[in-house]
DNA sequence: CACTTGACCTAGAGTTGCTCCAGCTCGGTA
DNA sequence: TACCGAGCTGGAGCAACTCTAGGTCAAGTG
């Protein structure tokens, strides 16, 4: 599949495709005789996977390594589980930032609420 | 109080809270004889909103309206209650991503875990 | 009293992670 | 044959910090 269907399967634009193809988070795409990349379902999954782990606020150096493991093949498997569960503790954590921001914002709105309710305090 | 204990109450760093003094998410911080930012109680509640607002992903130029209302005083509440209502609504998508990363992760180590016990197939 | 130390200051350069743009190629249609 | 849409590359632009160089000032030390 070409790069336009698999951005609307992975949910990546086409140009963070590209780009995470130029810094090297893609294993090797290979080329039509058009020289326009064709994408494997395999590519789909990691890209998915890649744009999951990015959107919950993995840095992209943890995921250069972690694309480096996955070219390694499955010997590597063990460190990459290790990267993820480390992430899955940093899901943890961004649940509790936004635990104390939601309280922090319907204490704000309580606040406001009073304020309209009586102005002049 | 100065800028580094500031920023120690507020948990954002000295850089970005003269960065966001500089961009206008600051109401006006009043400077000592020694040329030194004078932060009050009110500004470091400020600054905790506003980081909670960040680190949860409002968009700084949502901000900066948010902080232009804020110095424009209570008349402005109706519409600052808006933005924050809307941020709420962000706060759910979020945690839906998070949702999603989890269920993927965990399907992963699932993944490894099996290719481990028959690395065979 | 000179000197050093440490916290603060500003302007501006550098970084991360995209996003957009100009100018090109290629395959298919009228 | 002329055009069109989709794709290509290299590089500029952008958001939101983050760091650096080079300076001031107040307080403590010999």
């Amino acid at each position: 599949m070409r790069i336009s269907e698999a951005a609307d399967q992975c949910g990546l634009s086409i140009d963070t495709i590209r780009y995470y193809e130029k810094v090297g988070l893609l294993p090797e795409i290979p080329r039509g005789s058009d020289g326009q990349r064709r994408f494997t379902a395999e590519n789909i999954d990691w890209l998915i996977l890649l744009g999951s782990l990015r959107e919950t606020g993995m840095a992209m150096n943890t995921m250069s390594r972690f694309a480096a493991l996955y070219r390694d093949g499955d010997r590597t498997i063990p460190e990459r589980r290790q990267i993820l569960l480390q992430h899955s503790e940093q899901l943890f954590q961004r649940r509790r930032e936004l635990d104390r921001c939601e309280e922090l914002l319907s204490y704000k709105l309580r606040m406001y609420d009073k304020r309209e309710a009586e102005p002049l305090s």
